[in-house]
DNA sequence: CGAAGCACTTAACACTGTTAAGGAGGTGGG
DNA sequence: CCCACCTCCTTAACAGTGTTAAGTGCTTCG
């Protein structure tokens, strides 16, 4: 395989997939390509520029732009879902996300975007806040989802058969906590819980946006 | 200083303040006690077992209980505003949060909100899908913050140089991005962001509980 | 033919988390 | 009194990390 920038990211994601984040080294990397690692740094500064470009290769370039005649709400939805689910599409995504500061790669994209919700009435300073809201909330929901699983959701996994058996060792005492128990099932589906989060943010700006054009 | 677990916890959050989160390693912290680093594998089992209960001495014990006579909304914000103040008071509290997976030590206090959310009127699936959304989007806008910058404040300063092989970019022309320059503002004060998604999924969750209400 | 530059190698540095084995200090029991 | 035991820490070491410095073939060009 050729040794070029844009195969090394490629293949860096394909690895991370593999092997997650933590197992992700510049050697495991290197032998990919049968090359030793110093090799890479002739491509990339550090570890982290690496990094960087990986998370920029998977942040969707498409759906900068409602299509024609979808509304603005509906694309914004839309292309958050797509970016949330690129983010969980790829093993410790979010963690990825979470240690990488967005370069400048992103400005054309969010400059798509303002022109589109400045199209649709939002000032430059209220489109932005509201995506950089979504934004926030969309990292956070990709990184609270892979952290193997939420709290409630853990509790959950206790099967329901084992009860008999009594409390398994390091299971705390679940008969503490009955509006966590009868809760578990809103955590059992976190798509749902992130569409939650996400309309309401929505519903935020359209808002706003409602109470200007009066 | 006496070396217990409570003490070293103390400490390697005042470290992690001074030196940041990468430079934050057992040896270091071990130098703080005058102790050699595998003495602290006695106390914890590994190094993510501490970081782990770091977190929790982050997370408020506080306000898991509206005050007498605060109405559900207020209190949640106000508790929702701490949780954030406690992240990003501390240097890299949101990258912590982001590689430690929540214990059952937050149990208790999950549990208690839950309760309180119930007696306003919300179902506990409904209530715990909020709490949730809620706690995606701090440790998210959190993370977002400490990031050194958003991308917009980062385009307000640009003392950056030509990259030597990269794209044919070159230095990032701002005339090019008029919406962006013109939003840069709405970024500066985070905790405006912050505050404008929060409210958001806050009123969401209003609306769903009037909606149920008639 | 020689210079220049690219793309890589080998060697090494300064770290990291973590384990194994052992030793000092105190406590309790026979 | 002495030996065993437990707690808490030490020293030594392992396997791995990102990263830099110096050197080496290879291609391309003047």
């Amino acid at each position: 395989m050729k040794l070029e920038r844009q195969a090394i990211i490629d293949t860096a994601i394909a690895l991370l997939d593999e092997v997650g984040l933590d197992k992700l080294s510049m050697r495991r990397l290197a032998k990919e390509f049968d090359v030793q690692a110093p090799a890479l740094y002739w491509h990339f500064k550090n570890k982290q520029e690496l990094l960087d470009h990986m998370l920029v290769a998977m942040s969707p370039a498409e759906l900068r732009v409602p299509r024609p005649g979808q509304a603005w709400d509906d694309w914004l939805i839309e292309r958050s879902r797509l970016q949330y689910g690129r983010l969980i599409k790829h093993r410790d995504g979010a963690r990825l996300a979470a240690q990488t500061k967005p370069t400048e790669d992103l400005f054309p994209g969010l400059e798509s975007m303002l022109e589109a919700l400045g199209a649709a009435g939002f000032a430059p300073e209220e489109a932005l806040r509201g995506l950089l809201a979504i934004s926030s909330y969309i990292t956070g929901s990709a990184l609270e989802r892979e952290g193997a699983r939420s709290p409630a959701a853990e509790a959950a996994e206790t099967p329901e058969t084992a009860e008999p058996a009594g409390q398994p060792d390091g299971m705390p005492d679940m008969s503490q906590y009955p509006n966590l128990v009868a809760a578990v099932g809103a955590a059992r589906d976190p798509d749902a819980v992130f569409d939650y989060g996400l309309n309401a943010i929505v519903a935020g700006m359209r808002a706003e946006l409602e109470k200007r054009g009066k």
